[in-house]
This record gives C-alpha cells, sequence and structure tokens, in this order.
DNA sequence: ATATAAAATTAGATACGTCTAACAATTTTA
DNA sequence: TAAAATTGTTAGACGTATCTAATTTTATAT
C-alpha cells in the first residue's frame, strides 16, 4: 500500500505547470533543479506520470503536460491560492507567512473545505500577491505580465502582481512599504545592470533589475 | 530521504493515545485492529518508536506511552480539536462534517496556524463534540466521565461530551436534536439490553446502550 | 497439565520514492 | 566535424512502511 503517493506527485504537477507556463515545456535537468531532486528521480516519475497521461514524456525529449495534468495542476494552485487568501483575509497573516502554511494545506483532501473558504471569500479572482486564482475545474486564463522593468523613464504604474511570493522577497517589499495598489512613479534607469529608481509614497528608491522584474505592474493611463 | 515518516508516526501516536487513555497500556493486537493494519506491521514500527522513546515496549508486552510520547500524542490531539472548533465556529461547518478534515489538518506543521486559529477563537477549552483540548503543551487533564446509561430512572442531567465523533453517530444525534449543552430526564431503563428512554425537547425518544454510553452527561443538580 | 487457541514476532517480499554510479544520447564548442 | 561538455537514462541500492507465511510465545480451556 503506497504512502501518500497522490501528495508527491501534487507537486511534481505543481512545479510542472509553473515550469511549463511560458514555453509549455522543460526539461528534466530544470525540473530536477526546481524541485531539488537528482535527474534520475525525475526520470523515473515521469515514467510513472507519463503512464497516468498526466504529462507527455518520450526519451531524451522535453516533457509537456497534458490537459488531464494542466487541470489537476490548477486544481492545486487553486487550492493553494485560496488558502493564502483565507489566510491573509479571514485569518489575519502577513502576504509573507503564508506560502509555506498554503504548501501544506494545499493537499488537503475536501472539497467541502476549499468550497467553504471560496464562499467566505467571494470567490476571489486573485490571492494576495495578485495571482489569477484557477477556476474550480482548474483551468486558468493566463495573461501576458508587465514588469516594472519594462516601464519607460518618467512613466507611472500601478502593482499588480508578484512573479514570486518567497517570504524574503515579501518582508524586503514589507520593508519598502511596497504593497499591491501601490501607485510608481519611474525615475531612473540604469542600463549596465538594468536597475531602476522609483517614487513611491512619495519617496525615492531604487530597486535591482531582479526585484523589478517579478513585480507586475498595470500601466498608468494618463 | 523519508516520505512523510510523521505523518503516520503521529496517527500510531494518537490511536495509542485514545486506546492507552483508561488501561494505561494497550496490546499490539489492539492497535493493529484500531488503526487498520496487520500485527507485523505494529510490531516493526513499534520496535521503531521504542527506540525513538516515544513508548516503552517489550518483546510480547503491552505497549505503554511515554511521558516524552504523551505529550507528542496530545499536541496532535490539540491541532485536531482546535481545527475542529474552528471548523465549526468560523467556518460554519456542521459538527458532523469536521472529523475528517481535522484528521488531515492535524498533520499541518505551523505553530503560527494553530496559534492563531486558538486566538481566534478565544483560547477554547473543548471541542464541538465536548472533547478537551489539550494545552499548548500537549498536557490534557483527563476527566471521569459520567454516561447517560449511568443516569438512574427519573433523574435528569445535562450533555457535556461524546466518546466519539463519528459522523454516522453525530448525524444519527442531529437526527434527533441531540446536542451539547441539551437538558435529558431518563424516563425508563431496560435491564435486558441497557436500552433507555429519554425526555428530550419535550418528545421521547428510546436509545440503544450503545448510543447511551458513548454520550456523557453531567448530573442535574435539583 | 497438557492441548489448543490466540497473540506476537521474525523472515522475507513488495511498493514507493529517492539516491549513486555507470553508461548513452544530445548539444556545444573549438 | 570531431572533441568535450552537458543532459538524460538505466541499473542497482537504500529507507520506510506495509504485507504474507512461518514460527514462537503466551493465554485459554478441558
Amino acid at each position: 500500500m503506497p504512502v501518500l503517493t497522490s501528495h508527491i506527485q501534487e507537486n511534481y504537477l505543481k512545479a510542472l505547470y509553473h515550469l511549463t507556463a511560458d514555453k509549455k515545456e522543460v526539461t528534466v535537468n530544470e525540473l530536477a533543479k526546481k524541485m531539488d531532486l537528482k535527474m534520475p528521480s525525475v526520470t523515473s516519475m515521469m515514467q510513472k506520470m507519463a503512464d497516468e497521461k498526466l504529462i507527455k514524456y518520450e526519451k531524451y525529449k522535453p516533457i509537456k503536460l497534458t490537459d488531464k495534468g494542466r487541470k489537476m495542476a490548477g486544481l492545486i494552485i487553486r487550492k493553494h491560492r485560496l488558502t493564502e487568501m483565507f489566510l491573509v483575509n479571514v485569518m489575519n497573516f502577513g502576504w509573507e507567512e503564508v506560502h509555506e502554511i498554503a504548501e501544506q494545506i494545499e493537499h488537503i483532501k475536501s472539497p467541502a473545505f476549499f468550497n467553504k473558504m471560496d464562499k467566505m471569500l467571494g470567490s476571489p479572482a486573485r490571492d494576495p500577491h495578485g495571482s489569477v486564482i484557477p477556476d474550480s475545474s482548474g483551468n486558468i486564463r493566463e495573461e501576458v505580465h508587465i514588469s516594472l522593468s519594462d516601464v519607460a523613464m518618467g512613466e507611472g504604474a500601478k502593482i499588480i502582481g508578484l512573479a514570486q511570493s518567497e517570504d524574503s522577497f515579501l518582508r524586503f517589499l514589507n520593508s519598502k512599504n511596497i504593497k499591491l495598489g501601490s501607485e510608481v512613479k519611474v525615475l531612473e534607469k540604469e542600463e549596465f545592470d538594468g536597475s531602476i529608481v522609483i517614487e513611491i509614497n512619495k519617496k525615492k528608491i531604487s530597486l535591482s533589475s531582479k526585484v523589478a522584474d517579478d513585480i507586475y505592474i498595470k500601466q498608468e493611463v494618463k
């Protein structure tokens, strides 16, 4: 009898989902790095998941999610993001505290539990970090993201999402008082390292390109 | 690398806790039945848990929890019962719906999560089924329970707890409109099968001894 | 007190998910 | 395009938790 197989496959599905978001496929090596595993472990699981029709996989070829696999991944991500929203809005956690807890709760098997969350929250469209919550079938309408790095000098923008929700990153944003919904203006752009200087809450702040890349914005309509 | 060892040992600890509640010790056979496992599986785990000083165990002898083991069990039960309280009081689940969900959430590793629950609930002393919630060190003051079966004919009593929280049992109580806090009066007692007839909400209801045994009461002070 | 029944243990197998080491295929570079 | 580097697979091992089958110990009954 297995010992919580699903839990583990769910983590593979999530990683596959994120890694295939743009290029539609991912290599064994990339997946192994993302999951902090060795390549043979990944190869072996890919063979299993291919048998279960969760992925499309042929020897030496990049891996793709099937529609079934993508939906299943979407359902897990839905549970993760609903949980984050619940933790922030109902239980009053800070947005930097919720990722770790949601990583665990996303594996809970109880549709009723997540339906209740969804209802209590009024079926939110996004999680506390601005990411879209997949619908109850696991489908998600992926969006084209515009980074703070893409904003031209002198232009204004509103922060609407984040590319990652590591707590270190979120604590950094907290320390600069950067939140979802904050209005910013790009004052300077350094060519050689991509760093930028922005104005936010009437203060000047310098951000590395690594940070600016991971902040999604909506262009200001003037 | 292990695959969720703790999760499994936690379930053993819980079962051990419940089975040793009265007699202070339990046999391999009883534990195997409770957990729906075969005896060799249990023997093997008992050897492991004895090494870890969670239980006191010698070949062919009954199993006892060590203080360490009992505290760890208490902490898991605390998480379970806090969760049940949270599900009922915050998320508006019925008391018959929460056990299954709590079985899963009790394994979440996040003191902050359960501390927040505890705070939101005002540090409740009991769960929705009247069971005492262990303190944050895993200690529990066990009580002497008086069953509805122990009440003499003609006497009144108030329902304050349950010996089990199977959803089938709880749905049965729901159907009879029996709740925690309900006032009852014992009208008749059948000698041969231990069944009783009570008055509750001005209605007469007959209960088997199996049911009456599992309902804890407080004697009415007249 | 001995035979029988029940309980418990040991031995050895299986499933799962991981790993290392060895080898094979593919991609990059010179 | 050949050599080198990288990526990927296979083979085989390990740890965990389970199982069945066989054996041993303890408890029960006559």
